[in-house]
DNA sequence: GAGTTTGAAACT
DNA sequence: CAGTTTCAAACTC
């Protein structure tokens, strides 16, 4: 390899070039050469040589791959441009050449070298070489004065642009530019020309060339690589450009896909902590779907409404984990510009790797919470509403966390510490469900099971039916009254059952002995009447209570606080980017918790969950709070018997239409259908 | 923000 | 299954 390029080397600088033309080699040569460079007239003596010798090696491996064909172009071109040489400069030539090929073949030549080849070989003279040849790698030391010394150095140097992040773009061109060069300055055999033209192609990387852009798309593979290091910052990569493009040869294929789908994954992360492994990870695929990203957005969008749903009615504009419109945008946004990346990856060439830099810190910017904007969020008023988990020492893992029970991924609004159930912990969140739900297969079944066919059927009125809806398992207060928040009911906006074994309750929506609503309301505003509360409680209160009268039944209204679980339901799909998978056994259960309903729900089916999951979504946004319970009551949740394992607090609920003794669900005929379907459907996540 | 209360979840 | 402990949300100050 050094041998022969620094043989050439020599020959080609251009102070030499009196040199050389006086060389009574060249003059032999030239006189014996058959060959003519058609344009180099003015130089015959280089274009012969150069054409007689460019062409074999040209020819002799045409197939080889880009990289191969630029350093070989470039040789030829120097060789070009030392024009009309000697069979013998030549044929060293040759097999220099076709040395380098077999080594860069073999062990992916080295750009590097490659350059130096390229740069140095116009300066070679085939005459006078060898001193060169002893120090290939000094430039400074060539005898050949300062063009031999300038090529030199230049070469190296452009490498070390390549192992530059921004530089690294250059160096990559370096070659196609070079090749272009040498296409289109054949012509010219002005050798001070071509190593200024060299030069600056290696340091400044000229704009022009369509063929450039041409052998850069042929070489797009290495080009990529190199700017997915470049543009991604290939923290894992090695700052070495030379190293960077050395492996861009050696580097198969694949390897290169990896990393661009390291790459897409590292923006799938940040968007969204999905399903599948990490969330970066798990959207392992992410670089399968562009769209997936869209849709965990939604998710998050979701749950961000559900969490605002409560609290976060205004604010939107601030907090975007508060607001799904917000966040959506954002994230969609997000994915657009990761859409743009990627296609400006294909299409564009350095660009790109400017591109990719500013994007991932956007996507981070939007997508990692900062606890910056976490806290803003929080302390602006939001407060809780946007809060998640506070989990510290479940690792979000168990039931405690509302993130995990709602069959969630944590996001940034949660202040966990250790949480594992990210994407990344995959496999250990479905492992815990797992174990959890073998314990209670309705674990993670929505809580509050709203029955809608109360509101439909109607005839139940509040009075008959405190709560259309009635928690899964029912309340154990003691305390409480089943007036605050320690009360699940209370929480969930129904009213206790048969099922609560709460003491003393007074829950507002609904006695567990089954006392009215509006006799709850009464009492509620005997009680209230000496507080000071009273007024604004009362207003609500009646507000609520007309808003249930109308829609028939028990419809929780104002405190009903959304969950996620139900939220999630509505959008089966949309909100896979927190959602875990579900297990199986739930399905197998027989209990179809909402949630898992959706997510195993045939396509058909998601486009029923999804249309209606789109007015919901609508709704949604538009209307308030208050009016999310609707939503809820219209979902598609299917009634579930609650049964639960241990048999201990679930029992159906009491009264309401009992349509029928469904294995899913006394309540709805309808619901039943929509469970009975369900079990049929295989699970769409991997089951663990 | 820290501490307390509460009740579900988990454990024995 | 009952009792206890653990946990995190809800609540209070």
């Amino acid at each position: 390899m050094d041998t022969p390029q620094k043989s050439i080397t020599q020959i080609g600088t251009p102070n030499s070039k009196s040199r050389f033309e006086d060389s009574p080699v060249f003059n032999y040569i030239n006189s014996l050469s058959p060959i003519r460079p058609v344009k180099s007239i003015q130089n015959p003596h280089q274009f012969s040589s150069l054409n007689f010798t460019s062409p074999p090696s040209v020819f002799t491996s045409p197939h080889l791959t880009s990289s191969h064909k630029e350093s070989r172009f470039f040789k030829t071109h120097n060789s070009s441009s030392s024009s009309s040489h000697p069979t013998n400069p030549t044929e060293s030539r040759e097999d220099e050449s076709t040395s380098n090929e077999s080594v860069s073949e073999e062990a992916a030549e080295d750009t590097k070298d490659v350059n130096v080849d390229d740069a140095s070989k116009p300066e070679e003279t085939s005459v006078e070489k060898v001193l060169p040849q002893t120090n290939p790698g000094s430039p400074v030391a060539s005898p050949y004065g300062r063009d031999s010394t300038t090529e030199l150095s230049l070469v190296p140097y452009a490498p070390t642009q390549g192992g530059n992040g921004s530089c690294e773009g250059a160096g990559m061109e370096l070659q196609p530019k070079m090749f272009d060069n040498v296409q289109g300055k054949t012509e010219t055999p002005d050798w001070e020309s071509l190593i200024s033209d060299a030069s600056e192609l290696l340091i400044f990387d000229s704009p022009d060339a369509s063929e450039a852009f041409r052998c850069f798309m042929m070489q797009r593979a290495s080009t990529s690589e190199a700017r997915f290091n470049t543009g991604v910052g290939m923290q894992t990569m090695q700052p070495d450009a030379n190293k960077k493009l050395e492996s861009s040869d050696a580097i198969p294929y694949e390897a290169v896909s990896f990393l661009h789908r390291g790459i897409r994954r590292r923006c799938l992360d940040f968007e969204m902590p999905g399903n599948k492994q990490t969330l970066s990870e798990n959207n392992t695929a992410a670089c399968e779907s562009s769209s997936r990203c869209i849709v965990p957005s939604i998710g998050l969008h979701l749950n961000a409404i559900a969490m605002s749903s409560k609290d976060c009615k205004t604010n939107v504009t601030q907090d975007y984990s508060c607001s799904g419109n917000i966040q959506v945008g954002l994230q969609s946004s997000i994915s657009s510009t990761l859409q743009e990346t990627l296609d400006q990856t294909e299409n564009e060439t350095r660009e790109d790797a400017d591109q990719d830099v500013p994007v991932e810190p956007a996507l981070q910017e939007l997508n990692l919470s900062s606890p910056k904007k976490k806290r803003v969020k929080l302390d602006s008023g939001e407060g809780d509403s946007c809060k998640r988990c506070n989990c510290k020492k479940s690792k979000c893992l168990k039931l405690y966390c509302e993130c995990f029970a709602a069959g969630v991924y944590c996001i940034e609004p949660c202040s966990c510490i250790d949480c594992f159930n990210k994407p990344i912990h995959e496999d250990t969140v479905l492992a815990t469900r797992k174990q959890i739900e073998s314990r209670n297969p309705l674990a993670f079944a929505p809580k509050v099971i709203r029955n809608s066919d109360s509101v439909l059927e109607t005839g139940d009125d509040a009075s008959k039916t405190p709560a259309s809806a009635r928690h899964k398992r029912g309340c154990n207060c003691k305390k409480s009254n089943c007036l605050k928040k320690y009360c699940e009911c209370y929480q969930g906006g129904v009213g206790c059952s048969i099922n609560c074994r709460c003491e003393g309750c007074k829950n507002k929506f609904g006695r567990k002995d089954g006392s009215s609503i509006v006799d709850m309301e009464a009492e509620q505003e005997e009680e209230n009447e000496t507080s000071e509360k009273y007024r604004t409680a009362k207003s609500q209160q009646n507000t609520e209570f007309l808003m249930r009268k109308e829609a028939s039944s028990a419809l929780p209204t104002t405190p009903t606080p959304i969950y996620r679980q139900e939220l999630v339901e509505l959008l089966p799909f949309s909100s896979s980017k927190n959602r875990m998978p579900p297990p199986q056994s739930l399905l197998g259960g027989g209990s179809s918790s909402g949630i898992f309903n959706s997510q195993y729900i045939r396509k058909p089916d998601i486009d029923l969950t999804q249309s209606r999951m789109e007015k919901s979504f609508e709704t949604v946004a538009e209307d308030r709070a208050e009016e999310m319970p609707e939503i809820l009551i219209h979902s598609p949740i299917p009634n579930i018997k609650s049964v639960s394992p241990n048999g201990k607090r679930v029992s159906p609920p009491h009264m309401e239409s009992s349509s029928s003794g469904s294995i899913s669900g006394r309540r709805s005929g309808g619901r039943k259908l929509i469970l009975q379907s369900i079990p049929s459907f295989p699970s769409l996540t991997p089951q663990h």
